[in-house]
DNA sequence: TTGGGTTATGTTACCGCTAACAGCCGAAGT
DNA sequence: ACTTCGGCTGTTAGCGGTAACATAACCCAA
């Protein structure tokens, strides 16, 4: 146990210290506090002046214990340096901000396990409603989430079976719709890049959704790669120098999110190769990053900040009269950019 | 208020739900769910399943209050789109994991004034341990932090007074060194490109060693060059093309992050430029992202990961002996790259 | 003057859990 | 046989607030 930083006077500040020294009761500091019930201007002042001279903190957790009620959200997301998940949190932040609500993040890294325990533990201190990204959860994760008796949204992904509401786009439809643009551009040889990690669901998704578009057309993937770990941007690079080696007439490489598309992107305009004559590109996400690259890489938006703000829409009830259980569906647009010749 | 997402069975569930069903008392069944004191292992057991069976998952905020220990750490940060919060985060987690701490996040958008009341809100649910971003705060701030009598750590700078214990470089220092690594190289019209925000005291920090330095050598800015918001990579081109517009001659870029500095040095490959020939280029932070880049841009280390390591360990207590109040300063490597001449 | 309605403040009983201590029991020590 | 002790379990009293109700003071209309 490390000591106090600096010379503790005394034990920790309660209501009955401001109480003592403004010379009224506890229940009327907490009032005050609160803005809450009739208070005399008076007193009032005389409480604030004393909570400020003290340097009073109230001490939410006997506040909720009493109350309760917990001002705070959890928001479960599966990582932090995907720049998605930040972007959806600003979102809820943004949203949040007005109602008196408080976000938490928990990071699962991609991991069931993880997120159970880290689902559980945001469980145990009894928030006003949880946010967490995905449908896939492990059993209990979802038993936790059906039983806790707040509202609970799943983002990002709607293809599948969510515990209450759920907010996010079809990523099946979106991988679909982005193989129909590439065929109709002409395309055939058309290859993927992606991540390998086992539990994205939603990269898997749109992968599905794209094949069975290419099936629909009597085409199939010419190659694909995977990766993981490392920066995102090399990767791509990497991955796209060795899908054109092993596979020298590919004519399309689609990627599973923009970063590994970018490296791509520059591996290609390194090299001199026509793009989109030669060979098309596209990536996923919309991600910022791409108006400072030399060429727009085709995308498809995520609609990440919507997602966070219609989310925490739900949980702070603003949807009057829905008693829980909707299913939020947002349409991607899909930008073609310049590396889908037209 | 939104109503209960599943036809809600009865009231949350307590320790006396599982003491019931059990046969045991509640303090017993409390022991068993913590693994602290002395229980059988039948009755743990039976306890064990009737928890599990009943889906009970404990009310840390009770907990919390009768126990005076909670196992949150506060995280305030100003940003989680700048990735180096997001890796100083995940430097944390990586420490805190095995000690049963949790941290929680706070981001306050560089305003002083949100960063004082994120503060106020973590503090008042009495964590463990506080991380704070930088040592510029409210008069306010710094008063809550010292009153808090729990470990406090600021981190990434320690360029100035501490409230408690402090993690981080040397901005000032590393703007000088990257400005003496300039001139040795020859460069001589140097200007300045970064961000403005006026709440940036390490970017500001940065720029002041690094003036120092260049006044030091007889030199002063031949330019500089503000931006806001935006795609840094995208602003990084324009300010490049800016300063160059402005001020032909001169002969080398410094950026205050390597965001700008890669949209730079992506422009100034575009327009056939000689890097690092005619123009010297070197951003700050050492980012993943640099490694996919054409050609690898100079740049220092902050140590991000290795800061929210040292901090966590100091909040864990994990340096044994030491009442707090240590200030530990980190000295981030200088990577010449491709971009500075040798 | 009196009763009813405000407004301002205090009192009481928890919220759900854990620290601290008390008890009980069988095994071991002498 | 009588302590002594350690393992296991229960009892009691809060932790620091707040909901709900009680109370006091005051105003005004009848």
């Amino acid at each position: 146990m490390t000591k106090a930083p600096v010379v503790d006077p005394r034990r920790t500040l309660t209501l009955r210290d401001v109480s003592e020294a403004s010379g009224v009761s506890e229940m009327t500091v907490s009032r005050v506090l609160r803005n809450r019930g009739d208070v005399s201007d008076s007193t009032r002042e005389r409480v604030l002046e004393a909570a400020r001279a003290l340097g009073y903190v109230p001490n939410k957790i006997a506040g909720a214990l009493a109350s309760q009620r917990v001002n705070l959200v959890g928001v479960v997301i599966p990582s932090l340096s995907n720049m998605v998940f930040p972007e959806v949190l600003a979102g809820v932040s943004d949203t949040l901000e007005d109602t008196g609500l408080q976000p938490v993040v928990g990071v699962t890294n991609y991991s069931p396990e993880r997120e159970e325990s880290v689902i559980y533990e945001m469980l145990s201190w009894r928030p006003s409603g949880m946010i967490v990204a995905g449908l896939e959860h492990t059993d209990a994760s979802r038993a936790m989430l059906a039983q806790a008796g707040i509202p609970i949204v799943e983002i990002m992904d709607i293809d599948g079976e969510a515990v209450d509401s759920a907010v996010g786009i079809s990523h099946r439809r979106a991988g679909r719709q982005m193989a129909e643009a590439i065929i109709a551009a002409g395309y055939r040889r058309i290859a993927f890049c992606g991540t390998m990690m086992p539990y994205d669901h939603r990269a898997r998704k749109r992968l599905e959704g794209f094949e069975e578009a290419l099936a629909k057309a009597g085409l199939s993937l010419a190659d694909r790669e995977y990766y993981s770990g490392g920066s995102a941007l090399l990767k791509g690079r990497e991955m796209t120098e060795a899908v054109l080696k092993r596979t020298p007439d590919v004519d399309f490489l689609y990627y599973s999110n923009d970063m590994i598309g970018a490296g791509g992107l520059l591996w290609c305009l390194e090299k001199g190769i026509d793009v989109p004559g030669k060979i098309g590109l596209a990536g996923f996400n919309g991600v910022e990053l791409l108006d400072g690259l030399p060429r727009r890489l085709a995308t498809m938006d995520a609609c990440r900040l919507e997602i966070g703000r219609r989310a925490a829409e739900i949980i702070a009830g603003k949807h009057e009269g829905v008693i829980g259980g909707e299913v939020i569906e947002l349409t991607p647009t899909l930008q073609k950019g310049d590396t889908i010749r037209s």
